[in-house]
DNA sequence: AACAATAATGAGAATGATTATCATTCGCAA
DNA sequence: TTGCGAATGATAATCATTCTCATTATTGTT
């Protein structure tokens, strides 16, 4: 029961919907997931939840520090899982494939751009828009849900 | 007439909605705006147009290369006159108000970044969110539209 | 184990940004 | 000027997300 454990050091209640969602994250490899990603997913898995519910565990698992809310190209959230290593994303535009980089110098300097310019930098967002070259579209599971 | 040339290089038409909208954002220093702050500028302004050719606009101002189009967090896109020279942005939370800055090494870091796991990178986006440290935030004049 | 206080859930309505429809109007070339 | 295809704008529709509220579940306490 470690992932009920998680939820109250959270400050959340142990809830079956609640439980499911941080299992879905948990559990898979394919970690970026928007709200109706989470609510299919579950609902094809033959677990029972509420879009609503979906859209609001998010928020709170969000706001608990245990999901990261991404805004990629396009009008839908996607979540993450948050394992405590910040990192960037590039986006295959073809396909959809996400691949995750870090890059010290780049945080650094952005950290100093802000700071020469009087800002005091309390998060940021980096994307990279790019083409995979059909390296890594042809298996790509997400493939499906592009726009 | 040099707005209607720029239009016709564009292929796109020489219109009253379409002259409205482009000497808005060459003749205005307030460079980041909504389509909502586009309607609600040319309204003021004692200029009539439609909400909907407003977007309209916007979206082929966009494609024509003349404007570029930014997801600050938060649900709306904003607007900004494409002057050929890329940057990117640091916005802060408390008043919203947008700084511009360019990093040569952020930006060959990203491309390389890309280009060694496979990606040909097509574009990408940075913002920096941040807080001004109230140096900037009393004459924000976008201070009042924050979320 | 059953209870009560309280928070969580979920179906559906509401919202806000954006896009689609379509009848009317406009720009431009002949 | 005339005509035709493109553009406009009032409105309806769409899409993601949030809100409402009656019902249900969780948890600490008998
Ligand atoms: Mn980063
Ligand atoms: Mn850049
Ligand atoms: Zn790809
Ligand atoms: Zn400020």
């Amino acid at each position: 029961m470690s992932q009920s454990l998680d939820l109250k050091s959270a400050g959340l209640k142990s809830t079956l919907p609640r439980l499911k969602v941080l299992s879905l994250f948990e559990s898979g490899n394919e970690c970026h997931l928007s709200a109706e990603d989470v609510y299919k997913k579950l609902l094809a898995g033959g677990e029972d939840i509420g879009l609503a519910t979906v859209y609001r565990v998010l928020t709170q698992f969000e706001q608990a520090g245990l999901l990261i809310r991404h805004h990629f190209q396009g009008d839908k959230s996607v979540f993450e899982l948050n394992q405590g290593k910040h990192h960037d994303h590039i986006v295959c535009l073809q396909c959809g494939v996400v691949e995750e980089f870090y890059d010290a110098t780049i945080e650094s300097r952005q950290k100093k751009a802000a700071a020469d310019r009087g800002f005091a930098m309390h998060d940021h967002s980096l994307y990279i828009y790019a083409d995979c070259t059909k390296l890594k579209c042809p298996n790509n599971p997400f493939k499906k849900s592009l726009p």
